[in-house]
DNA sequence: AACATCTTGTCAATCGATTGCAAAAAGTGT
DNA sequence: ACACTTTTTGCAATCGATTGACAAGATGTT
């Protein structure tokens, strides 16, 4: 059972544990003379040599690993990302390969200290965070001391981090002024869960729209305590005790929008005759729905990449000066609206 | 920047380093005295002290961490099993958590390869393996001679692994049953890819319960590159040429099912009056069909504590007298049949 | 008072790879 | 052959926590 070894490998070729090591290293190789490093890396090849990772992150302070703080393994466009930022972290040839650790918040804070403290403990070389909300922002800084935090997805109010963000105000304006080009006079927001800046976010670039091309936006806010299509089914009732009654309505996410068309279905009530309505991510659910669903699609790719880009360049150098980024979603109309 | 370590915190209490790493463990506290132990505790806390578990690791051969293969991190019901198993490794307070390294195949052999190697140059106590095609069986093997190596979902054609499993044949089975309570002469299924025992099991329990209730599947097979809804709407056109016309089909799970509804949908093919359909797993999407889809719910529950028990019990004791066990699934019936 | 027993804490080796420093070997020019 | 540079290799310390062996001190027993 037990391991081979450095030492081993060493001892069986009749040279110096340094001497293998520099030999199977990156960028000590050419230190070895070329007959030898072959030598040696046929032979670690043909005995199945694995060195051990932990110790040599022990040694060198550097792990090759990145711990992915996420709060939701069940949303869609969260799990999008993470793999997206996976490849991005993987794929490079040239830099050893990154070995991402995954943890889930459920927006806990204890949780969340818990799990960055298991990271810190791991010496992860950066930390991701997904949508973290406030609550995290004094954790987070503290673990920005030691190591690079980037944040994605969710911004944190009052709190800088380099970040890649999806411009969710220029999101929300969007499906405003897609409303106004429609005819809409009278229209509602169901908004997500207040805490969270992504939500906000895309209820002021709506808000700011809608005033400026004169459209009445309900006095009543309708939100939602979750972002999940049974909060969305009970908005429904109190959209329809709204007046002036909305002939339009926005809802944060698609899954907000999924339980409002479906509550819509139960009250015989037709989309978008009866109701306009525009979710927002662009997740498989939208295409596929009976009506399929207006959304605004979220920039996965860019996202992910900056993300990747900025904890690479971090961890290479931690006073790299970084550049935080937003990306642009872009409005996909489909029957809904 | 520099971090505190136990040799440094040593110091400053004017202990010795073996004294707070006795006080700070859970299974050699007793060995210092409760005043001194409660003292070091108390400084420790103070000070932010983290220990470095990658030091720990090399030191005790035990990195309390597990990795986890996937093939795909699209699929709800991987990031399902996924998910609840984080729970069940995380959760015991008893013993120390858990972290999971997690890892997408995309069903590649090489990069299968590539990743248990890292897993295992990381030091995983386990690999569980979700999934997993035949391909990856030597690969597996001999992993496992180092680390415990658990499957989940999917189980390996003439391979022994300690495993987690969902009754696929009984699924089908049940999906047959079903059929035939309700009627129908002519069915036929739309198969997922064969080099997965998870489909050719669904198979199997269907073409069972078909041929002892006397109905009759049509001899062609459909087949599908992909368990995708792209290649099950490519089905339906496979399926109107078989003759005799199946009046119901079994689509291997929910996405192929969804696939041929579209399909349906696009030639005006009404569900079910012109032709029954369940498909498999009871995702999310076969509840908000316009016709919501009869499906198989997986007991994801069940698999998920069953693999962290097993991982758990052969970190524990690598000579654990293990039980694979298969857990049965459940028939929900909807509009669609 | 002598001896056994238990408690508490220290010393030093260990896990496996990396790397600064210096020694040995090989190559170069005169 | 000699002085000198350059290449190649070995030695030994190091990263930070854990643990077996053992010593010193406290407590108890007869």
């Amino acid at each position: 059972m037990a391991r081979l070894n450095m030492r081993e490998l060493a001892l069986k070729l009749g040279v110096d544990r340094a001497t293998v090591s520099r030999a199977l290293s990156n960028d000590k190789a050419h230190l070895v003379a070329p007959a030898t490093r072959e030598r040696i890396r046929q032979a670690a090849g043909a005995a199945g040599y694995r060195p051990d990772l932990t110790a040599a992150t022990l040694r060198r302070g550097r792990s090759h690993t990145v711990g992915i703080l996420v709060s939701d393994l069940g949303n869609e466009t969260f799990i999008d990302v993470i793999r997206t930022i996976f490849r991005h972290l993987d794929a490079r040839s040239d830099a050893p390969p990154i070995t991402p650790l995954i943890a889930e918040t459920l927006d806990q804070p204890d949780a969340t200290r818990r799990l960055i403290h298991t990271f810190l403990s791991r010496r992860v070389d950066a930390i991701i965070s997904l949508a973290s909300t406030e609550a995290d922002t004094a954790i987070l800084q503290d673990a920005a001391r030691e190591v690079p935090v980037v944040l994605a997805i969710r911004a944190i109010a009052g709190a800088v981090f380099p970040s890649a963000l999806c411009d969710d105000r220029a999101g929300g304006a969007m499906v405003a002024t897609h409303f106004a080009e429609r005819g809409h006079k009278i229209v509602c927001q169901v908004q997500g869960p207040p805490l969270s800046a992504t939500f906000k976010n895309r209820a002021l670039g709506f808000s700011e729209v809608c005033a400026s091309r004169s459209i009445v936006e309900t006095p009543q806010r309708i939100f939602a305590e979750t972002a999940t299509s049974a909060a969305g089914k009970r908005a429904l009732d109190a959209l329809l005790a709204v007046s002036p009654r909305p002939t339009a309505i926005f809802a944060h996410n698609d899954a907000l929008a999924l339980g409002v068309i479906e509550a819509m279905r139960h009250r015989g009530l037709r989309c978008p005759e009866d109701l306009a309505i525009v979710g927002f991510n662009n997740t498989q659910l939208s295409r596929i729905l009976a009506v399929p669903l207006s959304t605004v699609d979220y920039p996965v790719e860019e996202v992910s990449r900056h993300a990747g880009e900025l904890v690479r360049n971090l961890i290479a150098d931690p006073s790299y000066r970084f550049e935080s980024r937003l990306f642009t979603p872009s409005l996909i109309v489909r029957a809904s609206s």
